[in-house]
DNA sequence: ATCCCGAGGG
DNA sequence: CCCTCTGGAT
């Protein structure tokens, strides 16, 4: 199987099977997206769930949190990941926004990236969730995944799988893609004993083939 | 002990 | 390239 069919094969998989996928994080516009994309770094959705709807209601927006002191907003994060860098993150970014992009999230990657706590994955998210541009966020699911299945040859870094799924992926599927890869990452092909009996693509799946299949 | 939609700094 | 940050779930 070339890499093309294979590229082919999963991409016609998931627009069957997953047709409408999307972010599973809590937001109702770009700002709450993005305080909530900040906070997800090396946390699970489900746990930032638990702590935005609070944090959204109290500071509604950048010049809300802008205002907002480290011990004020300090609470709401302290049971997630690095607590401390997120809490200063979040209300530098806002003042950012406030000062440089008149209290609106900026839409391109070049901008966002200048926003504390936001890098290369985050303003990929964003860009690709709120504006469908074709930037492909590269996560841990989406590293691990993409190098499973043999969509990624040898990418040893984030940025190395982004260019090899941006190169193979039509554009008008990047944004979806994203997401294919992160459910199919929390849910079946799971770091820790992937759920190789639920996975509809096993058939073309490298990982399958090399330590599932040969066993049986 | 390992993992979770990473970023910043050295 | 490396390291640190750092809490909860499994």
């Amino acid at each position: 199987m070339t890499r093309k069919q294979r590229f082919q094969y999963v991409i016609d998989y998931f627009l069957h099977h997953a047709p409408d996928a999307e972010t599973e994080l809590l937001y109702d516009n770009p700002y709450q997206l993005l305080v909530a994309v900040i906070l997800s770094a090396q946390c699970t959705d489900k746990r930032v769930n638990m702590t935005t709807p609070a944090i959204f209601e109290k500071y509604p927006d950048a010049d809300s949190l802008s205002k907002a002191t480290f011990d004020e907003l300090f609470p709401f994060i302290r049971s997630i990941s690095y607590p401390n860098n997120k809490t200063k993150h979040l209300i530098g970014m806002a003042k950012m926004l406030q000062e440089q992009f008149n209290g609106e999230v900026p839409l391109t990657v070049e901008e966002l990236v200048q926003l504390p706590g936001v890098g290369r994955k985050t303003a990929n998210v964003i860009t690709s969730v709120v504006d469908q541009q074709p930037n492909m966020a590269v996560d841990t699911h989406v590293f691990r995944v993409s190098a499973r299945i043999g969509l990624t040859l040898n990418a040893k870094t984030p940025l190395a799988t982004e260019k090899q799924l941006i190169q193979h992926i039509p554009k008008e599927l990047i944004h979806i893609a994203h997401h294919w890869l992160i459910l199919h990452g929390r849910y079946v092909c799971v770091a820790r004993n992937p759920k190789c009996e639920k996975c509809g693509i096993t058939a073309v799946c490298k990982y399958y083939q090399k330590n599932v299949a040969v066993k049986k």
